[in-house]
DNA sequence: TTGTACGCGTTATCAG
DNA sequence: CTGATAACGCGTACAA
């Protein structure tokens, strides 16, 4: 005798219920599915012979049966990045309550992972995707595939960085509707460019008039903050000019130190987010400038941990768990009904704390 | 005509490989799996066909049929703590490279919920299961079930803080074996007691000679790390004393500041963890103190911004990553065969950074 | 080496 | 209101 060393739970199945309460199979799933033409009796006898047994409906043979799964695939680049972990919050919480699984993998910002774990949720039947971060060649899925929406759709563009700031924002905007998301049915996202132009607009309130963005990149949300910074700068008529920096900490301090040398140093940096912010923060105080007395840096997004640095962070919030929530919510009801593609923007909005502030007296325009 | 608005994706099944390539449905599987016994000619033409029609196992009907899964549930209590999401990328990483699934959920520490999840992974007929956090009842699940490796089990004690504390060590120790987590395969946890015992040790050989633990709650490994602390502060014959506080930055700075007013203020406080050192930091600095120059912190676990907060935090490490992927590695192992129990301790190691320093002169043990 | 037939657990259809 | 019976897609003895 062999034995089955299978991590299956208990067997027993709709026949073991079936026959203890003296019914058919097909009796005990309609008494348990609520089917509305049932004898109560009957129903309490099947309830309880199932309680007693422990049965536990398999999903998997339900799956197959019905050719309809309760389970949503979830993807995000990266588990260690908070925005993209207050992203999944909303959505498994949404989902969750909706009685939906929540089958999860991580990209680690590569094409072939999401290649590879788009190909496994199809495999898995899922009655959904939700897509964080880049969304490559989705074109290639086969059709039909079940909804999908992208949050943050983060593709690299195949375009010079120099180039497309010199481009007119309305040219930019274009071309975004030929991006990967066009196979998606839904796409949400903040409105980086609105975003970006409050950060501008509030750092000139206060007397700023020469700003700096850094951590510009060839994705899409760092493309779009710039050019809502470059666009903001140009209708208030202050100085600005754009930076690349990776969004990691230390690439941000190195490129802030760099911008803060005295020559042409600006009164208030906008970073991409606020990984950035904190970085160039790390290397005002290196420089021994006092944030914001010397220099005010505001970032993006609010992480949690936006409040709790030293000084506290100014930045534009993205609503990140709503924007978890509605994705969610999209998934379900296009999985639901067909739907009309649809892109939805959130707005971000302003938390001032202490890390910005008036302008330095005396340093105002140049020279 | 009614449109299938399922969200399934195309039909294509073995079926249809089987008619395109001229061969039974029973080959394909077996030209497909690399099984020995085919001709390399019909495997060609069938992988050829497969390829072709763009088949894609139906991973749900596969399972059914071998009554084995290649998915593994995931249960953490919060998304958004870094702490666990960082032990939950190691899962993952190491999950994933495995060719596993992973079906996530998140408890929010509630039992209710954990037992909601289990629930649904059990349906899903997981190959095995990873808990982070509590784990309360396990006990109550159906047996057999598939291999369960606990990570950092938290579960509430049905004891007063106070007493326990009071306890011997020993005492406390021998209780753990009781929790819920006997019905896991196997447990994975960071070495509190010892954990806390360096933390002392290294502050002790600063110079400090009054110490406070701030944040023992009802949790496991909070009553353990203030075990640690009570024991080493008695070993090394310094003075030291344990304050409860909630795991929250709030919680944390009102607590600390309590305890730091001049009457009897300890000259370092040891954290529960990297989260409530910050908040007590912040404290510090409310109180117009000076962190290490007046008071040393230090926390627990070196979450990712621990240093990178003013200033950047002396903590004890755990591995999570590690922990993740050594958890994954024994749910895979314990799914293939019958292990016995055990329990991992992994060791945590000290990471001095800045908010520690000398103990400040003059204030050296009380009156 | 390959094909046939059956079972996995559930639901749906169609009689009764 | 309830019971047979046929799928759902795949793997696998067993037979050829």
């Amino acid at each position: 005798m062999r034995i089955r060393s299978d991590g299956g739970s208990q067997r027993i199945t709709i026949n073991d219920v079936a026959r203890l309460s003296g019914v058919s199979p097909a009796t005990v799933t309609r008494a348990l599915q609520g089917h509305p033409r049932v004898r109560a009796e009957t129903r309490r006898e099947v309830e309880r012979a199932a309680q007693l047994l422990g049965y536990r409906p398999h999903v998997l043979a339900r799956a197959l049966a019905t050719g309809t799964t309760t389970t949503v695939g979830l993807l995000i680049p990266d588990v260690g990045d908070p925005y993209w972990t207050e992203i999944a919050a909303g959505i498994e919480e949404h989902l969750s309550g909706a009685g939906f699984s929540v089958l999860f993998g991580s990209t680690h910002s590569k094409p072939e992972n999401e290649r590879r774990l788009l190909e496994i949720f199809l495999g898995n039947r899922v009655a959904g995707i939700v897509v964080g971060g880049i969304a490559g060649d989705l074109a290639a899925l086969p059709r039909p595939h079940p909804p999908i929406v992208l949050v943050s759709a983060d593709e690299a563009l195949d375009v010079d960085l120099a180039q497309v700031l010199e481009q007119l924002p309305e040219e930019l905007r274009a071309r975004e509707t030929s991006l990967g998301a066009d196979r998606a049915t839904f796409e949400v996202a903040s409105d980086d460019v609105k975003s970006a132009r409050s950060a501008v607009e509030y750092l000139v309130g206060l007397g700023h008039e020469r700003l700096a963005f850094v951590g510009a990149r060839r994705t899409r949300s760092s493309l779009l903050r710039s050019v809502g910074f470059l666009r903001a700068v140009h209708d208030t008529g202050v100085e600005g000019n754009v930076v690349a920096s990776e969004p990691t900490l230390e690439s941000a301090a190195a490129v802030a130190r760099a911008l803060l040398e005295p020559a042409m140093r600006p009164s208030a940096l906008v970073a991409y987010d606020d990984v950035v912010a904190i970085g160039a923060i790390r290397a005002a105080h290196a420089l021994g400038l006092h944030v914001p007395g010397d220099v005010s840096v505001m970032g993006f997004d609010d992480i949690a941990f936006a409040a709790f640095v030293e000084p506290p962070l100014t930045t534009i919030q993205q609503p990140k768990h709503e924007m978890g929530r509605l994705a969610a919510r999209l998934v379900l009801e296009s999985a639901r009904a067909d739907v009309v593609r649809h892109r939805h923007l959130l707005p971000g909005t302003l938390v001032v704390r202490e890390s910005t502030g008036p302008a330095p007296a005396g340093r105002a325009r140049g020279r």
